[in-house]
DNA sequence: TCTTATTTGTTCGTATGTATT
DNA sequence: GAATACATACGAACAAATAAG
């Protein structure tokens, strides 16, 4: 077995040196590489070895390609999601969100609508309905200086939110959860399901990153006191620009349950 | 603006192709696909084609492919690390891993050793420590089934691990956060940041994925009563075969600080 | 050990298509 | 319409890892 570095292929060598360009500076956020032929000109490489060159520095998420326009360098600064427990749930939310972007000098902004779909799969079981029953949904879409970072959507049975009133998009102080509580179905329980998958195509146009690039997809339910789930978040958002910080303190040991 | 479907290239629809058939079990987990030029042949694409479209399997996670042997179907169970806030921090550790493995049928194991490195910037800043300065590290890694599937390394302070005696690979019962609350300085803050990242060439090796292959990482960090860090861990795992699951329970409102 | 066949990895030159200016 | 820029694809060639003899 031989510890020596096999000869690193072309592209990524180049990648490498791209990379370095746009971490040290040299092609500033937002403006454009030098187009394919002036770098397979300036490496002596054919223009194929280029493009998957900057193939690589796409699926990082450091440049973001136009046909016909260039390879533009990204600004992606990194959004933390903070989940403070002893808080409780909406220290996730929109508050903090405005508060992240503000303390990163960003602008946020956010979309809302509400619709009514049929229950998928997956949405009737963790919601503990039948498939294809009437939802009603809130969408709500993201934005960091007019840039979307994410896609999140709220699921409730029609049947319960119209008993708390939120099939409006204003849903009042508070939001959906302090009606829900208004109701006397106030969410106490919550878990929330973090994983790391490839976009659908979808969810690349709306958050302008490349299909495949990895995203964040976290399932959040939240149940009432009675342990019945009543309302399904799915959040969407690209990987390489957030962090999720969970935090919490230990109760003393006589304390736990 | 036209709303209608670009035509998906070749090497995307046959990379839906050979998923699907994976999906539907034409092709079963530990079996090679066919060879690039049979698949060559089958499509009536070139080699090349072949070979980028097996190269998006790849980037999934779906197929290992090995030089001069072929693609081969990985299985890939999802993994749930489970955090489950009211019973405290050791639910994410080693126990609890053994237990969802057992749950998924597979076969757990790990390794231990301990080392004594210098501080990396980052870690000397979590720990509070200066750059440079001793620190013994604890590193694990967890396989399932043989296949390795997260690397876990916990650096302390030397001067603490002294302490609180482990400096070696057995740190008794409890493990090390027992030690540490021995000597007083057991862990009460945590916190917890995820994120995702594109794998190193080195941990790419070790976890037997493609480099670039999406993981998360997870930078948690153990703090003691007076909220002085005691311990940094960073984890490191496949992004396709992880779960990261987080529940917990509200206080009442009037108990909230 | 050496040889040969098989299989994947990379690269080139060339060509064509699509999006933008 | 023309020029520019990126996207995909092909055939060919060679390199590197593996397996069989």
């Amino acid at each position: 077995m031989n510890q020596i570095e096999a000869p690193r292929p072309r592209f990524a060598q180049i990648a490498d040196i791209l990379r370095d360009r746009i971490r040290r500076g040299v092609h500033a956020p937002g403006s454009p590489l030098p187009s394919e032929p002036e770098l397979s000109r300036e490496f002596d490489v054919s223009r194929v070895t280029i493009n998957r060159a900057v193939g690589v520095l796409r699926s990082e998420g450091l440049v973001q390609v136009r046909r016909g326009r260039g390879a533009f360098v990204r600004s992606v600064p990194v959004i933390t999601r903070v989940a403070t427990r002893r808080h409780g749930a909406r220290d996730a939310g929109r508050g903090a969100y405005d508060v992240e972007l503000r303390r990163l000098g960003l602008d946020p902004s956010w979309t809302a609508s509400v619709e009514r779909v049929p229950a998928s799969e997956q949405t009737a079981e963790l919601l503990n309905v039948e498939v294809g029953c009437e939802l009603v949904v809130r969408r709500r879409r993201y934005f960091a200086n007019e840039l979307p970072v994410q896609i999140a959507d709220t699921y409730l049975s029609s049947e319960l939110a119209e008993k708390a009133g939120v099939t409006e998009e204003n849903t009042g102080p508070g939001g959906t959860y302090s009606r829900l509580a208004d109701v006397g179905r106030g969410p106490v329980h919550f878990t929330e399901d973090v994983t790391c998958r490839g976009a659908t195509s979808g969810e690349a146009r709306f958050l302008e990153i490349e299909p495949n690039q990895p995203v964040f997809e976290i399932l959040f339910v939240a149940s009432d006191k009675e342990n019945r789930p009543v309302a399904v978040t799915r959040h969407v958002m690209p990987g390489h620009q957030w962090r999720l910080r969970y935090d919490w303190t230990d109760e003393p040991e006589g304390q736990t349950e």
